[in-house]
DNA sequence: CCATAAAACTAACAATTGTTAGTTTTATAA
DNA sequence: TTATAAAACTAACAATTGTTAGTTTTATGG
């Protein structure tokens, strides 16, 4: 640990590896400014943000923001590839698991929980500005969000087989199980101090069990 | 029936009222100019249509969409006040009758159900571009919001207390349900005929008794 | 203190925005 | 046919958009 922090600097610090001095930033300007726009996009939507609103909430001049970025779509698109990539690694743990369809129903839940808890201002961009998406990301976008409601649809037909889940309509099952977890960010933030142990164990019930 | 429709046109027919002679238009050009904008804002949102592109949906130049209306945000507001009183006028009704709790949720989701099934594009307006109504429709707006949530809220609670439902967290069974009920105009246009009544009876299985 | 790089700045651009003014076309009733 | 009103048009505006070029300031390590 002695030898492996160099020196501090303001922003980061020295590090070597091996022959190699390198110089790692505790954050990165360009995250800094990512975050910022998440919460920004949050509020208003892609469309109606500037980059002059993005420079003012972050103390700078609109100019200066492309020191760290390439373009408005950049920053988008990192929101929200970033996040989708997680549904995705995720969702294949999950579907490739040795469980049996209610217990993935429940991993699934918490998955969508957990990213919720920690980057809750982004996924308003997943659920609302994905469209604003151009060409190529759009594509990669609808893939993961496609095979991901797949490999959803599929659980809950295997538990419908298996008797595991209450003979209904597949389709109501998925979209409103599904509904409720993407709509998680927009009332997360609203409650104060809840655990997130307790939180998945209640919205597990809820889900599954219903409320009647 | 026969002296009530004086006279057709075109767009319309004249019509005497008492000794009132008034034009009526079958449909107005101003509400086809709304449907066409809900349903462009539903794919872009409300910041990313143009009244250029609105114009070209309608097969007219933008300039003329002012003969029918006074601007862009009063297409916002109509769409979306008009929905969130519709609402709010539903949700009063339930609220006032005389039937017990569990009762009044099934209510509620037929009548999430039926405005969805009457117009699910204006429904993407209310739900993503409402922070983009300016000061007195965003206060109206605001405020039909929160009373409806809190009569959503007093009903869950007087049914925990009644015994009616299951012991859980009120905020998170408000939240599940509403959400749901909320999305459904995102997932509705995507069946291929299905039933309302059947739409009705499964939506209420799942939403109140769960799936397993 | 000095050299360097990171990160801010000013000024401006070309395109697009909602909207207005004024004009022409189209439809209607007599 | 003719007068009128509805509904389209062309042309333009002032403001705002994302972004670039070029310059100055700030921070860093030796």
């Amino acid at each position: 640990m002695s030898d492996f922090y160099q020196k501090k600097t303001t922003n980061g610090y020295y590090c070597n590896i091996y022959q190699y001095l390198i110089y790692m930033k505790v954050e990165s300007r360009k995250q800094e400014i990512i975050n910022a726009a998440a919460i920004l996009f949050k509020e208003k939507g892609y469309s109606a943000v500037t980059m002059r609103d993005l420079a003012k909430a972050m103390g700078i001049k609109a100019a200066s923001l492309y020191n760290h970025i390439q373009s408005k779509q950049e920053i988008l698109s990192t929101i929200i590839i970033d996040l989708a990539e997680e549904f995705t690694t995720g969702m294949n743990a999950i579907a490739a698991s040795d469980i049996n369809c209610v217990e993935k129903l429940e991993k699934i839940i918490s998955l969508h929980i957990d990213v919720t808890l920690r980057n809750s201002d982004g996924l308003a961009s997943l659920n609302n500005d994905w469209m604003h998406l151009e060409e190529e990301n759009l594509l990669y976008f609808e893939k993961m969000r496609r095979d991901y409601e797949e490999n959803f649809r599929k659980i809950v037909i295997k538990g419908l087989k298996a008797g595991e889940i209450k003979s209904s309509n597949v389709e109501i099952i998925v979209f409103s199980t599904l509904s409720t977890l993407r709509t998680l960010y927009l009332w997360y933030p609203k409650q104060q101090n809840i655990d997130a142990a307790i939180l998945k164990k209640d919205m597990i019930s809820v889900l599954l069990k219903g409320i009647i």
